[in-house]
DNA sequence: ACCTTTATTCAATTTTTTTGAAATAATATC
DNA sequence: GATATTATTTCAAAAAAATTGAATAAAGGT
């Protein structure tokens, strides 16, 4: 047979196997029972391979059908896709938008354009996540997000629009209550390889993870954003840089101090970066108030 | 309506762009031109957009239409994948297998291993082709390759087997006509600064580029291939590091000529690596043999 | 053992797709 | 500029495919 797959399968597939019965399936597709009996056999008949197991009651997938189901599953994806395009093409809003802030930025500046966004209702679904260290790239690169708020260094291979949004100051603080913080004047190497060092985990799935900033300690603590190790910090688990606009607080309250290291850390340009290809109006709407909106960090020099 | 698009209508749209008509379409796929009328018609009914432009005589795609049959493409493309997967789960021989030859190795001894393969008359297409520096790695992270040969270097994220094969030795080479071949002791930096250098660059399309053996020239001449970097070397246009292995017969007949050089290049290993899920047997059959095969390097140390 | 749930078979029915002939329109040719 | 050619669409009829519902068989729960 020329060509064995069809959608409609897929989704009777993926609906068996999600749902755990032809019965429920059916209900759920709005169709009977046999209907499905028959989608699945000729898929199963032109593909000539068995995609369930029916030595049981229940039908199970075979190893086949979870090879297809799962490759099945990407293909449904693509296609739901395509309609979303179409749909954007049409009305020049895009159906979904994800962006990603990096750990490294305040949720809250975020959170305030995201609000003026909600209330123009606009035919826009968002999605927001948190990346870290050289993972919003990542997440940009591997298609996850649209949008990445928030990173740094290097911009890696593709095509990416990035604008810069301020620089982040970085200050060595510890505990007020840790041993480092009775060292008068430059904490040196041999001092800080006494103590564990709280670092942000690479968040990057596809890329090769960045480490920055990392001194040899004897101890290494990774947490995954920067709001654990702030807090971290706090508690006087460990010691590192961290981005001044984040513990201002901390530091005005004392729950925090800073002392000079012996490694300085050079301030860094936070961007913001999205793909190339054809923005939707919400992109760009997005690329505007973030561009414009306070992150409380230095601005930036160049 | 639910679910606008099949394969079906994929399809059609693809043939009509690339016959350039609904008619020459509609021989190529067996059917009436009135059929592919009825199904562009629903499929642009279900979308609710033209994808034709039909004001001329010829059918030619809207941007729309051309938005549907890109994504379009890499659906069909997926269902084709689909289908490979599972006769390769049937049989155990996968329908294609594409292997990636790092510059630095000699081309013939893959040729050997191929050749055996082929004799046997396996229903498996082979593609070859060849990459330079981190350029494996990234074919191979991003799926353009199911084995690549002599990658060096860092393991990237992901799911790889890998297997040493060798050392590689780099020795600093020039023409004999060259200013440098005349330096009598080892070669400086300064001395270096003066000439041209060549270097092999880096094929990759989606990770971060790697710049091996860089040392700071005036110029730099950027090659794809080692045999270009090879053939440049020996007509005096630049100079640089180049693997002892390759470079045999142009040292014995005296095209090259060693010198040592103020930064040494260290040995590294060269490794085969492959994805880790479900090697077929033709993916296996090739691992055994290339890692056998004689690739005329220094025996792995470790 | 009995009842319930689940999947399949099969003939009848409905829906979708395909066809071929005729109509319409745009290019090409003389 | 008239005419032939090529290309697409329209439409009713025909064919193919999908869906239904009733009957059957078999597995699991109580």
């Amino acid at each position: 047979m020329a060509h064995a797959v069809t959608l409609e399968a897929l989704r009777v597939l993926e609906a068996i196997h999600k749902l755990g019965s032809f019965a429920a399936a059916a209900e759920a597709l709005f169709k009977v029972p046999s209907a499905l009996t028959y989608t699945v056999k000729k898929l199963e008949d032109d593909l000539g391979v068995p995609l369930f197991d029916r030595s049981r009651q229940r039908a199970v997938l075979t190893p086949a059908g979870h090879l297809v189901l799962e490759q099945g599953r990407a293909i449904l994806d693509a296609t739901i896709r395509l309609e979303d395009s179409i749909k954007q093409f049409e009305s020049g809003w895009e159906p979904k938008l994800r962006i990603a802030r990096d750990t490294v930025l305040l949720e809250s500046p975020l959170m305030e354009v995201v609000g003026d966004f909600l209330v123009q209702n606009r035919p826009v679904e968002l999605t927001l996540s948190e990346e870290s260290v050289g993972g919003g790239w990542d997440a940009l690169q591997d298609d996850r997000v649209d949008l990445v708020i928030g990173v740094t260094g290097e911009l890696p291979k593709g095509n990416f629009y990035t604008r810069a949004i301020g620089e982040l100051e970085f200050v060595f603080a510890v505990a007020p209550t840790h041993p480092l913080a009775l060292v008068e004047g430059v904490v040196t190497a041999a001092q800080l390889r006494q103590y564990p060092a709280i670092v942000v985990a690479d968040s990057s799935k596809k890329l090769p993870a960045r480490n920055i900033g990392i001194f040899e300690s004897r101890q290494v603590l990774r947490v995954e954003t920067m709001r654990s190790k702030i807090q971290a910090q706090c508690l006087g688990l460990g010691v590192g840089y961290l981005p001044k606009h984040r513990i201002m607080d901390e530091l005005n309250s004392g729950r925090l101090v800073t002392r000079q290291c012996e490694f300085p850390r050079p301030n860094i340009t936070a961007y913001l970066a999205w793909r190339k290809d054809s923005p939707g109006r919400g992109l760009s709407w997005f690329v505007d108030c973030l561009s414009q909106q306070d992150w409380q960090l230095i601005p930036a020099s160049v």
